[in-house]
DNA sequence: GGTGTGATCGTA
DNA sequence: ACGATCACACCA
């Protein structure tokens, strides 16, 4: 059914491999909470020292330097002093970029989710935005540098494309003049999980 | 539906 | 100082 990515699909700019997984499977199988499973339906593409936007773009750091690793890792960064949010680290050649992980639709692990989000009202409020998404997946700073390949937390493809004709615009969160002139935001239109 | 604001702290 | 944000208040 499905099956685990390649560590080959992430070998590629963020800005290629970003649309490509609209409709993949993210997949934490937890130590407690057992399978979690949302499909991604929002992402970002952030690239290396050509784009202010991007953690990497002064060069490596302590914090972003998993970005700056092989293809195919988790990077998670801590920010506004309370929110974790989950990176797919792309292809690296002497630079980085990475794909953020926006939004996703809760499907398998709802129980769990709820309880990591006690605020989320409804079930779009679950994974709509990259802290929340990051909370109820379970993911936090212990799970920087993960292999996607190898687990626990994968991407799988059950077989759903991505949208023919995805949604596109500028980045969230971005201040003027820090690459928000760049469309790298991608999503699965009329999903009432994506953002607002 | 939309806009505005406080929370909270690691990073550069 | 400033965030690759969220939740909540308030208005419509």
């Amino acid at each position: 059914m499905a099956r685990t990515l390649a560590r080959s699909f992430y070998a590629r700019e963020s800005v290629d491999l970003a649309p490509e997984l609209l409709n993949k499977l993210l997949v934490h199988r937890h130590p407690e909470a057992g399978r979690l499973v949302a499909r991604i339906v929002e992402v970002e593409a952030y690239c290396g020292s050509d784009d202010p936007g991007s953690h990497a773009y002064r060069g490596p750091t302590r914090r972003n330097a998993t970005m700056f690793g092989p293809p195919g890792r988790l990077y998670v960064y801590f920010t506004y002093g309370m929110h974790w949010c989950a990176n797919v680290v792309a292809h690296r050649d002497d630079d980085a970029s990475a794909v953020l992980l926006r939004a996703a639709a809760p499907l398998e692990g709802l129980e769990a989710m709820r309880r990591w989000r006690p605020k989320a009202r409804r079930e779009r409020d679950l994974c709509s935005g990259p802290a929340k998404l990051a909370q109820a997946l379970g993911i936090t700073g212990e799970h920087d540098g993960d292999d996607l390949v190898r687990g626990p937390i994968r991407i799988l493809d059950d077989g759903l494309p991505p949208p023919r004709r995805p949604g596109v615009s500028g980045r969230v969160g971005l201040s003027l003049g820090r690459g928000d002139e760049h469309l790298w935001r991608w999503f699965v239109p009329g999903d009432p999980n994506v953002s607002r």
